[in-house]
DNA sequence: CCCGATAAATGATCAGTGTTCAATTAAAAT
DNA sequence: ATTTTAATTGAACACTGATCATTTATCGGG
């Protein structure tokens, strides 16, 4: 058939992101498949490549869109919090990745070919997930170390993401860890007390 | 043909094992091919499909094999180190990573299906590189702290994991962290001056 | 109203994958 | 020499990502 007027690329687009993402959901990276995704909205596979014209740009989208869905999380976890906010940080984390164990694994599943370049957009989108972090990091840390926040939530990230990684995969299970998530904020904790420390000690 | 006496079913295994290693360094894990591995040993798939009966058991050895590397490694890098001990043990995480990418990667890309399971010599192998981070943890707490040497070893793996995780697929570089290994470094070192600190209080 | 032009959608086709298993082949036992 | 045993094979199957000539539908102009 030719043109068809009940979907014009754009939505095209959000329709096969939208069931790629619940066909990920399901089965994960390593059984996610395009023919499958194009079965679900009810297209043929040459359509599908016609949006995505290969399988990174597809996985891409999908995990971009991961990534807005996990910011969301975030905020919502955020909003109205006044107290600890770091905590609700972490269990954000946790929670959605515990919640969507398929999703979020995806998105450190799949590497990008040094040939497949991430669109810039899709870049801005997952930054937002540090923004936040950053934002938060800077409001515990004393107006003098404000500056180490960038440095800083970023370090933290990659601290709550391998306690996370290794609850997940099985790592903690096998090592005998059973409460990951607590482990990792108190790692967190440490180390913005010691950012605390460290610039009142220069600003007395 | 039938039984060939240049290799015995154990050989065999070591043969497949350390080509498949050999191709799993070159290409990674998402093109790994057990066909290849076949073709590289001079055996056909249905051999390979004999020894290890599916392809999550052969990668499961691959990956064991690595583990195996990666100890040997960090332990030579311990080996005649002084003073800062804790440090020798990051920079060892880091740099069999770095040096040995896709065999690294390869050991957090795959999952085991539910189905299948880890045989028990498979993870005492892998459980000896969280011995070594134990025992060097150990030794830099005190006395009265040292029943949490464990815990806290098993945590500050994941730190340095999410680090190096991050280092390696890009999300630092997209953020613009520049010296992932240093900053790895910097939080165990506030993780253990932390859980030093602590037990002093509990012991005055 | 019809007819090109344009653009969207198709699916057979290709090269590759993991996996299976009846058939083959070689060695060992009799 | 013959049977038994075990190792090895590779064609076959159902799948995958990717391609692209072909078909099909819509639209603009005569």
């Amino acid at each position: 058939m030719g043109r068809r007027s009940d979907h014009s690329r754009a939505e095209l687009e959000r329709l096969i992101i939208a069931e790629g993402h619940a066909h990920m959901a399901e089965n994960g990276f390593a059984r996610f498949s395009a023919r499958e995704v194009a079965k679900r909205i009810g297209y043929s596979i040459g359509t599908l490549y016609n949006v995505f014209d290969n399988y990174d740009r597809l996985i891409l989208a999908i995990n971009t869109y991961s990534f807005q869905l996990w910011t969301d999380h975030l905020n919502a976890r955020l909003d109205g919090v006044e107290g600890d906010r770091i905590r609700a940080l972490v269990e954000g984390y946790f929670s959605f990745a515990r919640e969507n164990t398929h999703i979020w694994m995806a998105i450190y599943d799949h590497h990008l070919p040094p040939d497949v370049e991430m669109p810039e957009e899709f870049a801005l989108q997952r930054g937002e997930l540090t923004g936040i972090v950053v934002r938060e990091v800077a409001v515990v840390l004393p107006d003098h170390a404000k500056d180490r926040a960038t440095t800083l939530a970023r370090s933290l990230i990659a601290t709550v993401h391998g306690h996370c990684t290794f609850a997940l995969n099985g790592t903690f299970a096998l090592m005998g860890e059973t409460e990951p998530m607590e482990t990792a904020l108190a790692r967190v904790r440490e180390s913005i007390a010691a950012a605390q420390r460290d610039s009142r000690i220069r600003t007395d």
